[in-house]
DNA sequence: ACTGGCACTCATCGCCGTTGAGTGCCAAGC
DNA sequence: GCTTGGCACTCAACGGCGATGAGTGCCAGT
């Protein structure tokens, strides 16, 4: 028997099944596919892919559908990404380009992502990591309530509303102020944190600062992301087979997300098939993701989640596409 | 024919339906509640009831169930709110007031929201137009971008990329912030803007000034809604009668839910149901809202989003509760 | 005006035979 | 040694059918 027709049988059994969404025979494969060999032949290799748990069948007398093993060994070794077409290439950068600020671009990314690939998109917003503080803002809102607002490289602004024991007067704001300028202009926010740290254990500094510094530490924004594309689950089984319930309940706890969407990885895509993924309930969805950044550097991820069952090459090229055009566009501004 | 006690059926109905999720029948509803009559009887005000176009048959030998017309019926006039047991107000408090800022309540409001009352639940940001600019910051990203960061009396910060034509100097930019400064401060966003418009007519200053005016005004981020609970979406049929799919979508259409939300009304809860709202697709699911804001004076609405089939004395108070506390935290900021 | 009785409707359920897609196996052919 | 046509077998899906029972409308009696 001949290994790569084996393959070639898969190849085509995971075509026909994310397209129709229905068990295929090996009658129906050979008439769509010109595989040469006659149904019975297919039959064989199909029989042989079964035992080696690339496909199953949902009952005795139905055809094949890929098990999360077959499409990973379609991801893996069968998925050739064309490159798209001039033409989409235009139309995303385009859609992209349009963008005025930074949250534009996430709210476009996530739109275009989910309706290139008609699934749920999930982008995670810039980490604040590597970018570096551009302006640091303070206002009192309330004699113990002072705002602080970043202005980071990325043109993100980031602002933490602080709660003081003590109330602090014009004069001593005026000078946190330019201790935190001094510190954290131009630096990174994780630098300037620890700057400030050290200039505290010197005593120099107003208690406030440590109140300050504390809020400035605390990352909580880095789990920012956002959802789009909700809709497409509706459209997720037309038999609802798989339950949208946890899928629907993971998409409002980013925390979730994130860890769905993975380490960012600038290099590739990374495709997470069924099980593979960290959570039981979402076992029949996958995630297809990357990391992207300005200078191919991972900053953040973006990325779909869908079926087990989808369109993987389709959704890899869309996914990488989106990935580079929003790095490019970081690396503008 | 007494009729109050036809009101008192319809009533029954209504409850028991919402609870039960299937037709009512007249053997069932003297059952279930103490009307002191026979079941034949029920069946007389029954066919009344329905003469009238308050409830239904699904098929000729199913119970009944409410029309849209007998919803709004028993919420006109046969609903008493009861107000919240101590615990839950302590409870809704306590939850709302861990919020660090304006960003903090609003996704805190819509968690608790939906959580209290098991839908979707839509949270308007505080509109613009009546908070005034507590500082101006102005950014040069670049030699020709601009961010101008505005920080208001509610604590919201709003941020707008400008692109310039042409390059602006260092000290350029700190004329053009002491000129908005001068303007700004203390006014509405409406007010500084026109006031702007003023002087630059007098073309005492630079044309910089002129396109950051036209960046200010642009008032998209009026429209900022944040939707939580979509998973409620999911309990949303058992029975899938209902398409989610039209909802799905207007949840991402934020303009959309703007909508549905209606007129800010701080004085009491608006409720749409069904056919009553705006859009046909949605014909089958209600609206409880409300405006909020601090001093009574409404500034945006909040509420939820849900089949028309569902408890709305006890949505109403839920709803009611968040928008009351909601106002008393912005009335503190 | 209410109630009990009664005939009628009709959705739901379980049962059953038919249909047909699809399989596995085997013996024949290249 | 693969490949292929033939063939028996399995079983989900479908439609028809009668039983069941919840629920109704109507009517006559109190």
């Amino acid at each position: 028997m001949q290994d790569d027709r084996k393959l070639a049988v898969l190849r085509a059994i995971v075509e026909d099944y994310v397209s129709t969404q229905e068990p295929v025979g090996s009658k129906a494969l050979v008439e769509r596919h010109s595989l040469g060999v006659s149904p019975a032949t297919v039959r064989n290799d199909m029989a042989a892919l079964e035992e080696e748990g690339f496909i199953t069948q949902p009952h005795t007398s139905a055809g094949r559908i890929p098990t999360d093993k077959g499409y990973r060994l379609f991801v893996d070794r069968l998925t050739t990404l064309k490159p798209m077409s001039t033409a989409e290439k235009r139309a995303i950068a385009t859609f992209l380009d349009g963008a005025v600020d930074l949250d534009d671009v996430v709210h476009r990314s996530v739109r275009l992502l989910s309706q290139l690939t008609h699934q749920v998109a999930v982008v995670q917003y810039p980490t604040l990591s590597r970018s570096t503080v551009r302006h640091v803002e303070l206002v009192a809102l309330a004699p113990n309530r002072l705002l602080v607002v970043l202005i980071l490289s990325t043109g993100r602004v980031e602002q933490r509303l602080v709660e003081l024991d003590q109330p602090v007067g014009d004069d001593s704001v005026a000078d946190i102020r330019s201790s935190i300028h001094r510190a954290a202009i131009g630096e990174t926010i994780a630098n300037a944190v620890s700057a400030l740290r050290a200039l505290e254990a010197t005593g120099a500094t107003s208690s406030v600062v440590a109140t300050l510094v504390e809020a400035m530490s605390d990352h909580r924004s880095d789990e920012r992301v956002v959802v789009g594309g909700a809709a497409n689950l509706a459209r997720y089984g037309d038999s609802f087979d798989v339950d949208v319930r946890p899928l629907l309940e993971a998409l409002e706890e980013h925390v979730v997300l994130l860890k769905l969407l993975g380490e960012a990885q600038s290099g590739g895509v990374l495709v997470r098939i069924g099980h593979e993924g960290p959570y039981e309930e979402l076992a029949s969805t996958s995630v297809v993701s990357t990391g992207y950044g300005p200078g191919d550097e991972a900053m953040a991820s973006l990325g779909i989640v869908g079926p087990t069952r989808m369109d993987y090459p389709g959704t890899m090229v869309a996914v990488r596409a989106v990935a580079r055009y929003v790095s490019r566009i970081l690396d503008e501004a």
